[in-house]
DNA sequence: AGCTACTTACCGATCGTTCAGTAACGATAT
DNA sequence: ATATCGTTACTGAACGATCGGTAAGTAGCT
């Protein structure tokens, strides 16, 4: 096997072409998140299996067998994409301000910081949100997913017990239709347009949280 | 061209086989529903595009050739299954009860009705809001969701003018965000289990109106 | 006989992936 | 200063498999 660079591992940017000397041996690389990019926007798309390795080639101005020097396959593109968009997701429920104060506070801190990292990593979780889990790679962030939603089920829980969300209806199906609502983010935002990040997150708590009606 | 059943007009059942001498010619056909129901199936499973004719043909117990028989081709299976589930959305504006009485009273009996034509057409909805609009067919789908949506929120628009609805929110994002709310059903609700369709319905009413806070 | 509803065999195109060869560089030896 | 070497980063051609779709023949029925 051939294996150089060990599937590339994280997508930290390696260097960008055009410089040269600075202790490199050989030739300028690619930057692979810049291969990602290309291949999750592919993706999204077309949808993963409908994505080939030609068109990635072709919208990087390279040939199919250069990017099997720098990824071990089409999966591999999959597995680190998927692990950002998670990771992503995953890092909001460490932060401090999702442990700390009365349950619905931090169920709407992790209702902000799941918004924030949907618009920051808007194709990332595109694809997470899209996946169909007919691959390893795929159940394995399905399986990540699942545990995420159930920590903020475990907080919508808490919420209800405190007597600040409602409890007429079940905790899993309030879970699920809160982010139903959120998910579907990225379906239609756009960023660049008039409405900014932290207004959309605004709006989003505003709507589930009080709801649709006037008060 | 071979085109014989003139690529199946309407998904409306033919005949299931095992009958027979009852004034048809020829041999007992395949029901065409059924073709549909196991292409819809797949197509959901994989991905439109990752779904090969040759599995549709293992799953009807069938050949490839024997499809082509029946449809023009791949994209005539797509085009009648998202005609069935858009088609079933644009019924419910149809509807009476749609267009008359106040504005909030006609966006709750829609939200309802599409709750409904989700859980009653959940395989043929579920493609529907997958789309990626790569193919004329799916452009036209997607076309006639616009539609629906642009209705929609112009009954919110009509519901925050009467004064129901909060208006610090655009109308707009109001819209996206309820019917976030309520496409998602079909990423996780399954019928036989405890939560029935009515009763889904009423949940996700009082949540998108009502809001998850205690009031 | 005449029709429907297939089956078997095959088509060219495209898929993800591999492989042998090589161009571009920094480092080292002469 | 030049030649050589090792390493990286590719290129171009080809692989077997599978894709959607077709052509020709045939079984089952009235």
């Amino acid at each position: 096997m051939t294996d150089p660079a060990a599937t590339a591992e994280a997508a930290a940017a390696s260097s960008s072409r055009g410089r040269s000397g600075n202790g490199r041996v050989g030739r300028e690389p690619y930057d692979i998140a810049a291969v990602l990019d290309i291949a999750v926007s592919a993706f999204n798309e077309f949808g993963y299996d409908a994505t080939s390795i030609s068109i990635l080639a072709e919208r990087l101005g390279t040939s199919k067998s250069a990017i099997y020097y720098h990824v071990s396959g089409k999966e591999d593109l999959l597995r680190l994409a998927l692990d950002r968009a998670i990771g992503g997701l995953e890092a909001v429920l460490q932060l401090e301000e999702a442990s700390v104060g009365n349950a619905e506070a931090r169920l709407q801190f992790v209702v902000r910081g799941a918004v924030r990292v949907l618009v920051d990593d808007l194709p990332y979780v595109t694809l997470l949100l899209r996946l169909r889990g007919n691959t390893e790679i795929e159940r394995e962030a399905l399986e990540r997913r699942r545990t995420f939603d159930h920590a903020v089920a475990i907080l919508v829980d808490e919420a209800r017990a405190e007597g600040s969300l409602r409890a007429d209806i079940d905790a899993r199906t309030t879970t699920r239709l809160l982010f139903g609502m959120i998910n579907s983010i990225v379906d239609w935002y756009r960023s660049g347009g008039a409405l900014t990040r932290e207004q959309l997150a605004d709006d989003v708590i505003a709507v589930a949280f009080g709801g649709l009606e006037r008060r």
